[in-house]
DNA sequence: GGAATTTTTGGAAGCGCTTCCATTTGGAAA
DNA sequence: TTTCCAAATGGAAGCGCTTCCAAAAATTCC
């Protein structure tokens, strides 16, 4: 059995009161008594009972971590670094896997009943108004990662600068060919990430051929997959002598759908085609893939710093930070 | 605020106990009242309080499940499994990445301390000895998912079947000269993924010419790493007209690490050398990378039914459940 | 030295549940 | 109808903590 506070108490000579209050760092306990209730905590090895403090506090110290579930390695660095932010806290994250986004809004609920978190991460996934406005969120602090509402605080990147940077990069290696393979439109990421490309290309004076301007209407994790980038590389192959010379893709999950559509046609990247990749998830470095790498862990940790500031004063005004992306040759 | 079962019991002119009951399924309870108390839990949207259930219960219906932090689509696979089979069982998880194997234990010990889990589940990582047989881990349930030991149910695959099938498959498209990329010796995968790569080789009569077999010293991850694929294809490139026709890596990563070499060298994948690699990761499919593909969330659903049935009995013996590999040609 | 503060301290109540024991109820048997 | 017994029920105690209030101890001030 593990120790309680009473056990504390009674090894101490003090009430469990005085126990408490030397555990919670409250100032009003003599330094003699403290540090003798102190050394019995240490020698029982004493670890408090999260449930315990859960109910009398009436929070319950874990925070709600909402994913979709297809994606990969750009969660695992946020949830590292959410880990690591959280290690000092004391607070316990719950993970919650949504396998489609219409099945966000039921999921969420029952995992906030059942589990009453005291916060919300909320991952790559759009905030619908609806949901935004809903009863349900009315009071518990939410922070928006990879996506973006006004009304919650959202860390993210600014896509449309790094759109910018990657298709500078490419013009300034002499590319005026340059084609983009974007994801849906309704994607707030994919919108931001095409106004950046045109910056870039009308900056620079090139005109916009439509044949070169890729997007999707896939509903599907809103086009970025493989499947779409290998679907509008194969459609850009078709252009014969109106062919791009360089390609940005939105995302590098399409770029290697690309690159699996520029093998078959026996095209070579670097060579043939040129491509940029965006988000420079873990396989993009062995493919040799540019793209535009986005602070992940770090911004994982500020999420939680947040987080936690909103759960200390709920009245806070939205907070938005934009990170810029940097840009990885290879 | 949201109900109690103490509104319950006043809406439904019942005792505390009654309500408790209905809840948990109790047969003794009048079919009159039971329906009388449901119909006030559904009217007032009741969720019973988790923390108050484990308080009283002695037990905090939360799993840890134990990864290690760099690698990323087998977990989120098994996870997926594990999340499913969770949802009917109204147990949470906690997540906890481990950054190097040397932080298993104290980061284990913290968690259990601090978590309080009624079980753990071990993924990927090898249980050492010392650990396996630590007080820390005598009186909860584990599962091991992707590790082996003795003393622990474990759920896995026949690495062994599986090199020995992904060999096979190398040799009935003709090849006799059939390298393999091993990890380190000293994980148990990799020694199995040998036993079958040899099996295969003597079957078919082919002398297995050691300047084929690599393997790696290297004790980060096992050495399942793209480098250790990349540095060993280099190696094999260099052996010139001894080189191999086809390679089999005992790991899609270093697969991909291989294919890194072979670009380099302007050497084309199924044409110039052939590659199979082991575990179908996500980026196999659009790499075109033959592979052994394990029924990852099959595997996540399997251990938590394994781990919920051990916690209700305690004393079963370890159960250890291996599942075949099957060929995925691409 | 004694009164008036101020600082420390003890521990009851309460968080929302389970569980056990005592009590009540409803029939069946006599 | 009365007697018994099993089934059904109510609710106190307890899980391990926080917090508040009252009481004790220490300190300050006349």
């Amino acid at each position: 059995m593990t120790a309680t506070i009473y056990d504390i108490a009674k090894k101490a000579h003090v009430g469990i009161g005085t126990v408490s209050r030397v555990l919670n760092k409250h100032e009003s306990v003599s330094k003699k008594t403290r540090e003798r209730v102190l050394k019995v905590v240490t020698k029982l090895n004493y670890r408090p009972h999260p449930y315990a403090i859960g109910l009398a506090r009436q929070r319950t110290n874990s925070i709600l971590f909402t994913i979709p579930f297809f994606a990969t390695f750009f969660f695992l660095e946020i949830l590292r670094g959410i880990q690591k932010q959280l290690a000092d806290n004391d607070v316990s994250i719950i993970l919650l896997g949504v396998n489609h986004p219409d099945q966000i809004e039921e999921t969420l609920r029952q995992s906030i009943h059942r589990h009453r978190v005291d916060g919300i991460v909320f991952c790559s996934m759009k905030m619908q108004d609806r949901l935004a406005n809903s009863q349900m969120l009315r009071n518990i602090p939410i922070v928006l990662v990879d996506t973006y509402h006004k009304i919650f605080d959202s860390i993210s990147v600014n896509n449309k600068q790094g759109a910018y940077l990657a298709t500078k990069h490419l013009l300034d290696l002499g590319h005026t060919r340059i084609a983009i393979l974007n994801a849906n439109l309704r994607s707030v990421p994919a919108k931001e990430r095409f106004k950046g490309y045109q910056l870039a290309m009308k900056e620079s004076c090139k005109v916009l051929d439509p044949c070169l301007i890729k997007r999707t209407k896939s509903e599907y994790l809103d086009g970025f997959t493989r499947e779409t980038g290998y679907e509008q590389m194969k459609e850009l192959l078709t252009l014969g002598s109106k062919m791009p010379t360089a390609v940005f893709a939105a995302s590098d999950i399409q770029a290697i759908g690309a690159l699996a559509a520029l093998a078959e046609a026996r095209l070579r990247c670097p060579e043939d085609i040129a491509l940029i990749g965006f988000d420079d998830i873990e396989l993009s470095g062995p493919l040799g893939l540019t793209s535009m790498r986005q602070p992940m862990s770090e911004m994982g940790s500020l999420t939680i710093q947040r987080l936690i500031e909103r759960m200390g004063k709920p009245g806070l005004l939205p907070y938005h930070k934009t990170y810029e992306p940097t840009l990885i040759v290879r």
